[in-house]
Order: structure tokens, then C-alpha cells, then sequence
DNA sequence: CTGAAAGCGCTTACAG
DNA sequence: CTGAAAGCGCTTACAG
């Protein structure tokens, strides 16, 4: 293994000082053309590159940013949700076209990570995505907003939390999909996922929901709804739950495809079928809802969109220009799993 | 935005030297408990995190890992193989276990990259995953492994190939999905997937795939196929041909699922169905696999345990200790798709 | 346009 | 056990 070469190498062999060296491989305008282009032909030849750790250091930025993804931590760990999985693909991308390197990274909610990248240096600024208990980590925020630390996070646009959010509309997303589920028919209803404000997602679409029923007249208190995680299991169990109640409803709301994958499951094991007995609709479209029989009624969230947009506000805060939360429209895609409208 | 504040600050308040806050920050037994506890509780108070920079400089090392994630350029830029992403969800754990930090980075084949990260210091090591023209890059492993560069490639196990290899048994799993076919009763096949050997993983694939046949006396020149890259819509294209020439086999074998996917919408919208007329079989068990209509028969790759064994065998190689190929086996999914025993 | 020099914030031999 | 000092490899005012 032969030894690294350095900038001093460099310049030793070019006949110049490092100081020259530095500005040629900079691209400093300051240095003759000529120089410059001999100096960067030897640097190619000797393989060298700059040290980051010595140029980062020298002028404290890093041109990286560190992606942090919150687990919950009660999820099934051998799998991480597809939507974030895609969110990730979609920030990866945005971040090598604007020339930063990602420092990815997952996160406990009790893990002691609100300062760790920025303050240590290794990265300009922090993305923050994962559904999870957001309020468990609010006053986390507040401290990264009171050290001047750079953050975006992905999430409900909420004004009383600290920093820039970047999200979907979930409330919109929520309302739309039921009011269709209202026009394909359906009258009685269940949604399964969290509505607390520990995931105020799933809340945000659970209000929607709500609404939606209430506008038309068939909101009533005790149209049941399931404290559900965003896992398959979640979904299983609490159809069963149903079945148990003989309280099947027209449709199920759920509050994530991965709750909807588990309860098409739970329904296949039942008699009753979907979309004619019972409709059943997601929330997230990840790929596989669009192979599921029937295929998923859900709502898209454009993750593709999220990403550039997560980035791209990260590096205007970190340029320190002013930003501002952005709210993505929620878009309905219809698929076979919430009956015809000739049902 | 306070300043942040450095180990010196800590040494003024602590009324100490700088050396020992260092050393007390590092846990070195050479230290005072009582003052180590000092010190560790002022900088806890200041929120101090030690600049990764400055340390990484001074060590040069970085308790980084650089992931570089190869696509194929022609594949649809939207979307990430769901494979790959899967594969960077373990490595992503399995780092974050090891207490290493990842890097992730998307490349072009064509990209400068066989030295950037290790060179410039920002990783101590590389993974290198994805499919695509080995061949090409061939020559850029060979210059990794001469500069003493650590890394570990996911991909095809081959003793030519420099640096050390983990894989999945592509040719065992190619041989069995087959084999399997052979047995459900089909006579007449035809291979969608890049048989050359610009796409080493394949190749073996189909090697396995020829030589089943072969052993079966099923195998013949003529026996159709395609150069088809991962995508749908490679699929989809192949089995219009196959259309076109009224030349549909007993079954199809796809060299990876989201083939197979392309292949599945193609006969949907034929007048043939599977498996009655045509089985499918696809290779990865992403997770649509287990979703589509007919679920598809496919071969498994254990993302989670190649994910930990790319970076364990990393880090031992980081860390100069002897390291190895890995060939681990590939397991037989079998669904609806590949048609049933009576058949 | 170029060079000599300072300094980014650490870690670690060296001396006590 | 502790401190003074060197040095990791750069970038960038400063002086010419």
C-alpha cells in the first residue's frame, strides 16, 4: 500500500508551493492557467485526492448531509416500511445532484441524537424522517433549533413544532379517499391506525376521515377505529378483532398500506370478500398495492417530489436563505379494492 | 447560533489542559476518574461533541463507510431496484450495530469513483453493490485493490475478479427454480434476462437454468432468449416478441422479479393465463413477488444476512485481519405462478 | 499570479 | 496522572 500522496507531494513535483496547489485544485482563478492544468494533470497521475477530514476541518462545512430515519421501534424489524425505503432512494438521488454526500442513519427515538452529526462536524445539516412518536421528541427539535443546527423534517405540517416540516397532505389525503369510499356507496365504516397525537400523521388522516364521514352524515361516535402501528401484523389482528365483533363495516380505512396488506390477508382467511362485502383502501401507494387482489385503493404520496424538496430546503437553510414549510398534495389512486361504482 | 465550543473551553472551565479533556473525552484509563468525570459532565453540560474532522485528521481514520450503489443507467431512473433498496435497509442496520457511520452514494458506472471516498479519507472502507457491467469496472477493482483501497463487492463469486466477493449462489438458484419447473411438467422453455457476461449474475443464472435443462435432455439451441435488463418493461417487450412469434414455451424463467413483473402484465393483457398456460418465475422475493396474480414462484436472496456479512467482512478487512468470499445459499420460493403438482 | 505562514480542533508521543 | 508541543493536510488572508 503506498502512502497517500499529499497536496506538498503535489507540488514538489510541479515545482510550485502547496499554497498553488491548493488554489489550482480549486479551480482558483487566481492561478495561471497553465499552472493550474500541470497541476491538476499530476494530481490525476498520482491518483490524489484532497482529504476531506483537512478541508472540511480548514473551512467547517462538509458538504454532507446526514438523513436521520426513525424506526418505531415496536415495528418489525427485519423490515423497514417501503415508503420510507423509497423516500430514501428519492433523497439519495436529490443529494448527488447537488453534489452532497448522505450520511444515513437510523435512529431509537430514545437515542441521544438531536446533536450528534451537526455538532460533531461530520455533516451541514440533518433531514429527519419516520413516522413515530413526534411529540416524544419535540423538545429534542427546540434544542436543535435553539443551536442554530439546520434541519428539515418530513412530516405533519403543524405550526406549534419547532423548525421547517415538509410533508403531504394527510387531512386531504383522508378525506378525499373516504369521500369516495361515500360515493362508491359504502355507509358504514372502520378505520384502523393510531389517531392520537403520538403519530400525527395518521391523525391528520384520521380527521380527514372523520369529516369526510361527518359531511355526509355518517359520522357516529362509535364507528370503531384501531389503535394500529404501520405493520401488516397490526392490520391482521385488528380485522380479527372485527370478525370477533361480527361488526365487519362496508369499508376499512386503514392508515397505511402495510396496515391495508394485513388486512387483506385477514379478509382472504375470512368469507367475506373485497371489494363486495367488504371495501378496504391504504394510504401511501408502496409498490405492492398495486399487485395486491383486488388492487389497492390508495393515496400517493410523491416521494420522488418529497426528496428534492427535503434536500433542496435543507441547502437553502444551510446557504441561510429563508424557507418555509411545504404541504404536497395528496393524490387518490383508484384502484379495484374499494368496489365499482356500480356496486 | 452560539459558537461551539471546543475541547480548550472545556480545559478553561474544567482547569485543566486541553490533553487531558481529550484524554478524559476518550475514555483513556490514563486519566483521574474524578477529573475524567469532570470533565465528561462539562462537556455534556456544553453540549460539546468532539469535531469529527479535526479527529478524523488527527487519527486518519473515519468509523465511516462509503456505500456505493451502481444502477444501471438504461433502467428507469425513477425507481431503485426494490432488491438493491433492500440490500441498503440491512447494511444500513448492520452499520449503525457496528457503530459506523454510512456514506450512501449513488454512481454511474462511468463515474470517477473507484478512489473518492477512501482516498479523500472521508470512509475507511467501500461496499460496492449493484448489478450492471462488471466487465467495465473490472480494471477500476483491480486499481482499488492496488492501492491498498479496503472493500467488499456484492455480486457474482468469481475467482478472477479482484477483492473479495459476497454473493448469492446465482447458478444453484437458477438450476433449482428450474429443476422445479421440470418437475411441475413443462417441456418447453425460454430465459428473459442478459445472458452475457456483462451481467455476471445473470449469466449464472442461466448457466444453472441450461444445465437443469440439459440434465433433463430439455435442452436445445434454439431455445429462446432475451437480453433483457431489471426492469418491467423489459419483460414486458420480451413476451410481446414471444407473441409476436407464436412462440410462448411451457414457461418462462426471468432472470430477476421485476422481469418477471413486466412478463406477468404482458400475458395479462394476452389471451394465455398462468400457470395454466404458461408458468413464471421470477428470482430476488422482493416483496410484490408474494402479491401478484398468480403470487410468483422466485428464488430468495437473504437481504438481511448479506447485508451484515458485506459489512463484517469489512470491517475485518479494515481492521487487517484475513477475509474471504462468501457464497451464500439461494432458497426456492415456490408460489402459484409455476403451476401446481397435478398439472 | 505566487509563496510563506497561520490555523482549523483534535490526538498522542514525550517529558515530567 | 498531567501538561506543553508537534502535527494530521488542508485553505486562505497577507504580502509581494
Amino acid at each position: 500500500m503506498k502512502e497517500k500522496a499529499t497536496s506538498f507531494d503535489i507540488a514538489h513535483i510541479a515545482g510550485v508551493s502547496q499554497s498553488t496547489v491548493s488554489r489550482a485544485l480549486n479551480n482558483s482563478p487566481l492561478v495561471n492557467q497553465e499552472t493550474r492544468d500541470r497541476v491538476q494533470r499530476i494530481a490525476r497521475e498520482l491518483n490524489y485526492k484532497v482529504d476531506k477530514n483537512a478541508s472540511n476541518l480548514r473551512t467547517q462545512k462538509s458538504n454532507t448531509i446526514a438523513l436521520l430515519l426513525f424506526e418505531d421501534p415496536t415495528s418489525d424489524d427485519s423490515m423497514i416500511n417501503p415508503f420510507f425505503l423509497s423516500m430514501l432512494g428519492s433523497i439519495t438521488r436529490a443529494c448527488a445532484n447537488a453534489r452532497y454526500d448522505l450520511l444515513v442513519s437510523f435512529q431509537n427515538l430514545d437515542d441521544d441524537w438531536h446533536a450528534e452529526y451537526e455538532d460533531s462536524n461530520k455533516a451541514d445539516g440533518i433531514i429527519l424522517l419516520g413516522y413515530g412518536d413526534y411529540l416524544s421528541y419535540r423538545n429534542k427539535l427546540s434544542q436543535l433549533e435553539e443551536q442554530g443546527t439546520h434541519f428539515v423534517r418530513w412530516g405533519a405540517h403543524d405550526k406549534e413544532h419547532p423548525g421547517v416540516s415538509i410533508g403531504c397532505d394527510n387531512y386531504q389525503g383522508g378525506f378525499d379517499i373516504t369521500e369516495h369510499l361515500v360515493k362508491m356507496g359504502h355507509r358504514s365504516f372502520a378505520f384502523i391506525g393510531d389517531a392520537g397525537s403520538h403519530a400525527p400523521e395518521f391523525m391528520a388522516r384520521h380527521q380527514g376521515y372523520v369529516d369526510a364521514l361527518s359531511k355526509h352524515g355518517l359520522w357516529t361516535e362509535d364507528t370503531p377505529q384501531f389503535d394500529a402501528i404501520s405493520t401488516e401484523d397490526s392490520g391482521f389482528h385488528a380485522v380479527q378483532e372485527l370478525l370477533e365483533q361480527e361488526a365487519l363495516p362496508d369499508a376499512i380505512v386503514c392508515a397505511s398500506d402495510l396496515i391495508a396488506m394485513g388486512v387483506l390477508k385477514a379478509l382472504r382467511l375470512s368469507p367475506y370478500s373485497v371489494p363486495e362485502d367488504v371495501a378496504v383502501v391504504g394510504y401511501d401507494n408502496i409498490q405492492v398495492s398495486g399487485f395486491t387482489t383486488p388492487a389497492l385503493t390508495t393515496v400517493q404520496q410523491n416521494t420522488r417530489l418529497a426528496g428534492e424538496i427535503l434536500v433542496n430546503t435543507l441547502l437553502k437553510a444551510i446557504a441561510k436563505q429563508e424557507v418555509h414549510d411545504y404541504l404536497m398534495p395528496a393524490e387518490l389512486i383508484i384502484r379495484q379494492s374499494c368496489g365499482s361504482d356500480n356496486s
